[in-house]
DNA sequence: TGATTTTTGTATCGACCGCTAGGAAATGCG
DNA sequence: CGCATTTCCTAGCGGTCGATACAAAAATCA
């Protein structure tokens, strides 16, 4: 409690000297393992004697870091979400058609999902189903629920804007979207290669109806 | 073990008149009530104290009539797939293409997966992920992977009597469909309606090409 | 240097995990 | 009725869970 505060203290005020004995650990590397570790078995499945061994440090050390396992793995799904998931917001952000955003997002899942450089699969999607911490449980469900919305809203905007068909079926073709990635990742951890998902992915994309009009400026 | 050893026997040999105490609870009822509790929380988040209170006997008779833990969810598995997961091999035995047994599978999830009497989407998909026992975890991912083959062996078969174009990629096509029925499954989990589903399944079947020769039987 | 502050390692805590020993209870057999 | 057999209930096994008390260690401050 009261080295939270100490260090939300710090944080802001950004004293570079500390009056007590250093810590020996860097804590954005130990939550960089505690990461993989809740990417790789999920949270239960994941012991605090598990993370401290990976994380490098003591059981103290590790609870007057980053509070208990909740809060240590609430802050490892925001740094995941930063390090690893960012790529679906960079796409609705940058594409210039909701097609075109969720094409790019199946296809770099299929690569992130893959990646022999860290575990397979989603984090959020896996790491918290089973979960004998209902609170832990609902909080990656929300975050997957949230998806499909911004999905939704992305394709209506689109609609609206005469790229798609007015009578497109926006939360369903939303939620088909969700499907294919919680599909795509499951498989992953399954052991499907990152050209199979690709695969998937193109033959997903085929029910994409055609723009409304031919005069849309991203389709010359 | 002995006791076991003359259960079999008994199943064996059809002997109606055991000579001890007789059993208190019916295996079949208390096996059903195991399938609901793993289903609900999955494999780990399941204790042995969780399931003597659902199934309403204590731990020795547990033990006693289903063995340890895993042997208790390993018949769990299989009278599920009887139960409540037969509706693909029936599909795939009595429909007449791939494409009418995968709708059929995809439309029958839909409602399967969201129906109020049973905890929702598929214990196979959900009840052994993120699990600490990599023996259990990789029975279901077999039988998971199982799905895959059968699909791709049976859209071979279409293939080759030209129900499907020659190159279809039946490869993608299995697992594309794997990924539907099994991002359909988290959904339902995530709290996805029947209709939203069967929305999704209509979208996922219009990928499916269409038949390569005009004189099938089927497409009167 | 001595006082203060923070982190560290050790050594646990109570609760729950899967599982089982041991004896009482309930049946068929003689 | 004994006697053998099987199941049931109580209690508890060793182990692991998440989390912490405590004091030595390592830094700054006066």
């Amino acid at each position: 409690m009261s080295s939270a505060r100490y260090k939300i203290c710090s944080m802001v005020t950004k004293e570079s000297k500390q009056r007590g004995r250093p810590r020996s650990f860097d804590r954005a590397t130990a939550l960089e393992k505690a990461i993989l570790a809740f990417w790789e078995n999920g949270y239960e499945a994941t012991s605090v004697a598990d993370l401290t061994r990976v994380m490098g440090i003591g059981a103290p050390s590790l609870y007057s870091a980053f509070g208990d396992k909740q809060s240590l793995f609430e802050e490892v799904v925001r740094e995941y979400g930063v390090r690893y998931g960012s790529f679906t917001d960079r796409a609705l952000e940058e594409e210039p058609t909701a097609r075109a955003a969720v094409e790019r997002i199946l296809r770099e899942a299929a690569v992130e999902y893959t990646d022999p450089a860290h575990p397979h699969g989603c984090l959020v999607i896996h790491a918290a189903t089973n979960c004998t911490s209902r609170e832990v449980e609902e909080s990656l469900r929300a975050r997957r629920n949230a998806w499909i919305t911004v999905f939704e809203s992305r394709i209506r905007t689109d609609i609206a804007a005469g790229e798609l068909p007015a009578d497109t079926d926006a939360p369903a073709l939303a939620r088909h979207t969700g499907v294919i990635i919680q599909g795509m990742s499951q498989q992953a951890r399954d052991g499907a290669t990152r050209q199979e998902l690709e695969a998937v992915a193109d033959l997903a994309m085929a029910i994409w109806p055609r723009p409304a009009r031919t005069d849309a400026p991203h389709h010359a």
